[in-house]
DNA sequence: AGCATAAACGGACCACGGTCCTTTTGCATT
DNA sequence: AATGCAAAAGGACCGTGGTCCGTTTATGCT
């Protein structure tokens, strides 16, 4: 076989971009994206059963599974949309989040910032999590561990960057932080406080 | 209403002891964990099946919900049975685990104990986790939080040491180290290793 | 022993997630 | 335009978790 023919005018995939989808197929997808956008504001993530999203987006069962894989996909899918707007915040938004402060404070304050996105999700992040490890795979995920790690590095922490990261990311996961919210009544800036307290036992500079 | 007579010789069920079973409710219980952990040796636990532990057991359905609530409460209780040997080797068991040792090398020697442990049950521990809070309530977990709670503090670490130590725990939370092992090919000993730069870095004596 | 009562049992029943296979439809090529 | 084909749609179907309620059974009291 031959080499195949490099793609012509194609505006060049750049890292494995999922196949476009057919005309119908993606109007289908927005259909059913704004249907289940708008069972869960009547009735929370409890109404988003797939038949019931199916019908409202008036297309078949299958095609909801063909789409999203599976329940947990699409909630991923919804959630994904809306944190496009947190990403933007840490990546390019004003400091002490954004670019423009140094790494320790934009640590400081992704903690604080991170706590207060997921609140406003909880529902709708908790219900996607029917297989625990497929969070950990999920692209937002991904983004945030790199994005600490490089923070770290900047910092001039030392250690597993990675792993410091993904523990610092742990200690907000938004499973643990419903269940000391409700069971235990742990406020808010309880947690806050800790996550300083690691950011500043971790990086070297404000360990003394 | 007069004051209800105290409990004559009742063996004084010091902080609310589950009521007795009946008999014959003991008797299938025994029975139902004993099938089940049958069905798990043979099939995974994906066998598990609440159909397929109640006919193993000679019983019926229905009786497998009254007694565990739901699959993910049979699951918990075949964990927590095996946990009883993690428990009795941190919590009396030989140096440095058990006591006799330094509250900080105890701390040190908690992780890795901890990982090999979750280790073994991770099939297990996973297909517990339908209710992605519910692990948080589950005795197992609070019982290793206050034991790392009383270690930290024992080894004069400052800050909010609870949190700290639920902390700890999340950096070796099962989903966790099932994706970091599966996606990424981490190895055990380098989270051995980020186990311990996280412990010398929250308890002071070690902190440079 | 006999009885009353609360607890446990059993299995029919339901809802929902997920699969599969047939039919339809968009799209490219001639 | 006609045709061929891969992709998409649809919905019947299945398995399993979970509920419900009529029936059975253990246990404590007289």
């Amino acid at each position: 076989m031959t080499t195949p023919t490099p793609p012509t005018g194609t505006p060049l995939p750049l890292l494995d971009a999922p196949p476009p989808l057919r005309a119908d197929a993606e109007r289908n997808r927005v259909r059913l994206l704004d249907a289940a956008f708008r069972l869960m504001s009547q009735g929370g993530v409890a109404n988003l059963t797939m038949e019931a999203v199916a019908a409202e987006a008036g297309v078949g069962k299958g095609t909801v599974f063909r789409r999203f894989g599976d329940r947990a996909g699409l909630l991923i899918e919804l959630l994904s949309h809306r944190e496009k707007n947190f990403q933007a915040a840490f990546l390019s938004g004003p400091p002490p989040l954004g670019p423009g402060a140094p790494a320790v404070e934009r640590l400081h304050a992704f903690g604080p910032a991170l706590l207060r996105h997921e609140g406003c999700h909880r529902d709708l992040i908790l219900a996607s999590r029917t297989d625990p490890v497929r969070q950990y795979g999920v692209p937002g995920y991904g983004l945030r561990t790199s994005h600490l790690t490089m923070l770290l590095r900047e910092a001039g922490a030392d250690g597993d960057l990675e792993l410091i990261a993904r523990t610092l990311l742990s200690s907000l996961d938004t499973a643990l932080v419903a269940h000391l919210t409700a069971e235990h009544a742990v406020p808010l800036d309880r947690l806050d406080a800790t996550w300083h307290h690691l950011v500043a036992h971790l990086v070297p500079e404000s360990r003394a």
